[in-house]
Order: structure tokens, then C-alpha cells, then sequence
DNA sequence: TCGATATGGAACATAAGTGTTTCACTAGTG
DNA sequence: CACTAGTGAAACACTTATGTTCCATATCGA
């Protein structure tokens, strides 16, 4: 089977990505041999360890940013752009986990950089919605995005282990995030 | 200086959490270096590096179920207990931190045991709470427990990158779980 | 068919972590 | 003082991951 060096590439990201949020050792032959290529291959197209690692984070940041983006131009109202945004990164937490794993990602200032780029938009949905009147303004900006992505991480984590179903996730997300556990008086 | 068989143990554990935190992949070499004892030490105390990564575990856990546990037994209103329980978990987040890091831990079935041992008492509190009418009863409980302790590791990254205050964090947390980021119509 | 490209398999050297053992040293204890 | 427990330094064998190289093979296009 030969296909272009475009899809290959693409192949290897989705494995290794997978295979890594699993194991976050996992050698370079494990992460081969789950992508069917062998270890001379996966070592012609990310020469290092690292080499995968920074393309793997990359390439996260790029799906991350490509989905913030988008979200954050629907226009609506708040739980509506809030319901673009979860339906958008929750399909990726998975793939996105690994970068959580250590200082081997994370000891690249330029990844750390891209990661303050990215998450940047989502304040400004915050800011925009907060002057609006729809969100507190009592909690601090960035609490409130980070409420909100630990949401969605926690769904993902909930959807993996099977404690909820995959199509209410987006729905409990923003339920939750926006009106909370408690009841309502 | 000589310091009781207790204390080094004690002291070896704090050490090895804080640096496999930073590290999940760092070598006996550097925990030990980071405890301030030789590695032949940490060897002694601890044979191998599962050996110490399973005491780790096993030592987080105890404080976990110990806070848990502690929390649980507190009366009052469904926002005092959550308060007891946000204010005993939070000084632990940091050093359960590593629990997250791999297979490397959860691959032994006794601590997936202890950990469903540790969590099943938060999901009374909230089976109660709902009973109690003060919380929302559309939502399944293990989403409730998964929420609150999502919000609880939120708040610590939150204290450990500067975005929030230490003395601030227990309120923020059991308000945003509680009542969402929405503001009240 | 010929040639270019990509792959797989194998071997290799290197590096690093791990677990073990031995020996010398120090600080308390009798 | 002698004894003991605990420690550190060093050396050792063993394993594993890594990065590299070489060669045979298969596939696709000219």
C-alpha cells in the first residue's frame, strides 16, 4: 500500500497521538508499529523523538486554533457560541491529552507561546459576553475560560471511561458550565 | 544529619511527588538528587521505581480518602460541605497531580480500586444533595462529582501559573460549581 | 522496461536508566 | 571505647530506547 506522503504524515500524527495519550513513554517502536509503518519509516519523516513531539504539538495547536477560531465568529448568543466552542474542542481533548503529559512538550518556549495565542480568542468571547450582560462579572476572565476548557476536558474524561454519553457531552458542558450544579430556586 | 526512618519516608514521598509533578519521566537519579540523599538511599527505601510510584499513588490516595472522608462528615447546607470538601482537596491537587500521568500507575488494578473506594463518598454527598432538593437532579451524579473535581484541578493549575489567588480559590470553586458562569437574570 | 521513490528489515554503536553489590565513613548507642 | 545502623560513593552488569546506516524489495510513472 503506497499513499501520498501528505496522508502518511497525517496517519502518523493521529497514531502517535493516540498511542501517546495511552502511554506517555511509549517507545517510538510502539508508536510505529500501531501505525503499520516500521520504525525506518516513522524515523524518515520525524527524525528525533522531539522532532515527532514538536509536530505532534503543533499540529494539536493547529486543530485547537483552526477550532477556537471558527467557533468564536458564530454569532449568537452566549450559550449558542458556547455550544460552537465545546462541540469544537471536545472532539480533539483526546488527541489533545498528551500535551499534558510533561516537561518534554512544554520546555519549548515557542509552543508555550502558540498556547497563549490560542486561548487568547476564548477570553475575548468572555470579555465580549461578559459586557453584554449574559456572563458574570464577578469571576475573573481567565477563571471563566479555564472553568469552562476543564469542563470540556472532564466530559472528554467522562465519554472515555463511559460515564456519559457522547451526545449529551456538548449539552451537559454548557448546561453546566454556564448555570452550575445547584438547583434552581 | 539523621533523621528518623518516618520522616526520610515522608520526606522521599513529598520529594518524588513534587519532581515526577514536573517530570512524569524523570530518572531515580534526579528525585533522589531533588530529596537531597544518594540514590543508593532512595533504593533502599524504596526498591524499585514501581515500588516508589506505587507507594506514591497509594500515600496520595490515603490523603485523598482521608480529606474525603473528613469533608463528607460535615453538616451543614450542600455549600458548606462542598466548601470543606473544595478546601481539603485543593492543598492535595499538586501533588496528585502525577496520578494523571500514565499507565505506569493505573496499570495496577488495586489503585483503580482504591481510587473508585475513594471517589464513591462524593457521590453520596451529591445523592444527598439532590435528595435535599439543593441540587440539580437532570444531571447524573457522576457528572456532578466529575464537574466539582475538574473545577478543584482547574483552580490549583489556576494558584500554580499565577492566574489566581491561593485565598480566593475554595470560593471561587464552590461558587462557579454551584451556580455556572452565567450571570443572574 | 527502466528509473526514481519509498519502504522494511537488519545490524550497529551509543546513551541512559535501572537494579545490585561492595566498601568506607559517620553519628549516635551501649 | 566498641558496636551498630544508616549513608554515600563507586563500580558493575543488564536492559532498553535511540539514532544511524546499508541493502533488498516493491510500487509507481516515464
Amino acid at each position: 500500500m503506497t499513499v501520498t506522503p501528505e496522508k502518511l504524515r497525517r496517519h502518523l500524527l493521529d497514531t502517535s497521538a493516540e498511542v501517546l495519550c495511552r502511554d506517555s513513554g511509549a517507545s517510538l517502536a510502539q508508536v510505529a508499529g500501531a501505525a503499520g509503518v516500521s520504525r525506518t519509516t516513522l524515523h524518515r519523516h520525524y527524525a528525533t523523538r522531539q522532532a515527532l513531539l514538536r509536530a505532534l504539538a503543533h499540529d494539536a495547536l493547529d486543530r485547537v486554533a483552526a477550532a477556537v477560531e471558527g467557533s468564536v465568529r458564530v454569532q449568537g448568543s452566549t450559550s449558542e457560541v458556547f455550544t460552537a466552542v465545546a462541540a469544537a474542542l471536545l472532539p480533539l481533548a483526546d488527541e489533545l491529552r498528551f500535551l499534558n503529559l510533561g516537561a518534554e512538550v512544554w520546555d519549548l518556549p515557542e509552543l508555550v507561546e502558540r498556547w497563549y495565542d490560542v486561548a487568547g480568542p476564548l477570553e475575548e468571547v468572555v470579555r465580549r459576553a461578559q459586557a453584554g450582560g449574559t456572563l458574570r462579572t464577578d469571576l475573573p476572565r481567565a477563571w471563566v475560560v479555564d472553568v469552562f476548557t476543564a469542563t470540556v476536558w472532564a466530559a472528554a474524561d467522562g465519554i472515555r471511561d463511559g460515564r456519559i454519553a457522547r451526545r449529551d457531552a456538548v449539552g451537559l458542558v454548557v448546561d453546566t458550565a454556564l448555570h452550575g450544579t445547584a438547583a434552581r430556586p
